[in-house]
DNA sequence: TACCGCATGTAAACGGTTACATGATTAC
DNA sequence: GTAATCATGTAACCGTTTACATGCGGTA
């Protein structure tokens, strides 16, 4: 498994949006760009191709003029299923960004308590993953290589940002009222 | 490319620190395995076999009594040209972390200067990573996706962490007299 | 006129995992 | 005795990328 999600079940939540070509979901893809790499038409359109196979989406031929025609697939009861399913599950285990990052974006379309849970699996992965990382520096001593050293302290760092962002977030998010007066984002743009 | 550098190039390197056998190889990385996730035998003994193939390695076959024998791998001249030209061609542009971990970690066994660079590489590329995000976020509207927002809340917040810990890292390593009084690191461990 | 965006797709190659196959030695 | 570690390897499968194939419409 590339990213143990597979584009599928991502496009399957894509299109739980709102119906699209394929072609549109490339593009909303392309956008997305900087958080995940947007598959290959080589990949997108065989995932479709599945999908429609396995019942999960339908599609609608729009014919047109001296054109391709479009192809707008909208997903199913079985695939809202299937997709509802995959949200739930408790997360693989392992602490791929992308994938995380997959979830994240489509889960605020789901429950907002969905939205926590899946905030706090990631705290917990991203927890134990910085223990791990402190164990493994401890054991160290000065022999051990520059590279090495700076590696696992580069990873550290960037684990030790992901939980306190991920604290601040839910923070936020847990309790719902008061829109006045908002914490500072690291970015200043996150309004909830 | 899963990685753009195939572990093929990560595991010439190591071998360039010290002939290994592929049993030792897979152990080395499964310590490294909170930074890189380490390859399967499956994908090991035939990267060997390739590396073996083109000249690049060669083998010295230890026969043991009833055992399978040790075939301790070492790196040849020609196999030392390629990697140093790996490690020096402009770095795959994209900003993988995986494959900037892996020459991270073989760097420190090059030049100063070359692993100097390679930071030096990685914050260029993190730096525009990261303005591409704040502009992205610039551009949303109330109206854009709460996972969304989140989303690009949360890589932006780990780009300014690396910004900060390859700056906070360059310093150190750019300036190389006085190991007294180190610069507080973010995990107190990394002493250069 | 030449290129870019729209819009669909296929085929070959690649890089990797999982599961299988074998078998000795050591530690509980 | 049974499980884990040492030690090598192969074969089937999976998901993805790259390159190929086609063709219209707008624009620089």
């Amino acid at each position: 498994m590339a990213s143990a999600v597979s584009i599928r079940c991502f496009i399957l939540g894509l299109l739980a949006r709102q119906p699209m070509s394929g072609y549109d979901i490339k593009r909303f893809l392309k956008s997305l760009s900087w958080l995940i790499d947007s598959p290959s038409f080589g990949s997108l359109y065989p995932a479709l191709h599945a999908l429609l196979e396995g019942g999960l989406v339908t599609v609608e031929v729009i014919p047109r003029h001296d054109k391709p025609p479009r192809k707008i697939y909208s997903i199913t009861e079985t695939g809202g299923q299937v997709l509802r399913e995959w949200m739930e599950q408790p997360v693989s285990s392992g602490i791929s960004l992308k994938a995380f990052l997959m979830r994240l974006i489509l889960a605020s379309n789901f429950s907002h308590v969905g939205l926590l849970a899946h905030l706090r699996q990631r705290r917990v992965e991203v927890a134990a993953h910085q223990l791990a990382l402190q164990q493994a520096t401890e054991v160290m001593d000065e022999g051990t290589d520059l590279g090495e050293r700076l590696a696992f302290d580069y990873v550290l760092a960037v684990a030790t940002v992901e939980l306190s962002w991920l604290d601040r977030t839910l923070d936020r998010l847990s309790q719902p009222p008061s829109p006045v007066e908002a914490t500072q984002g690291n970015s200043a743009t996150v309004t909830v």
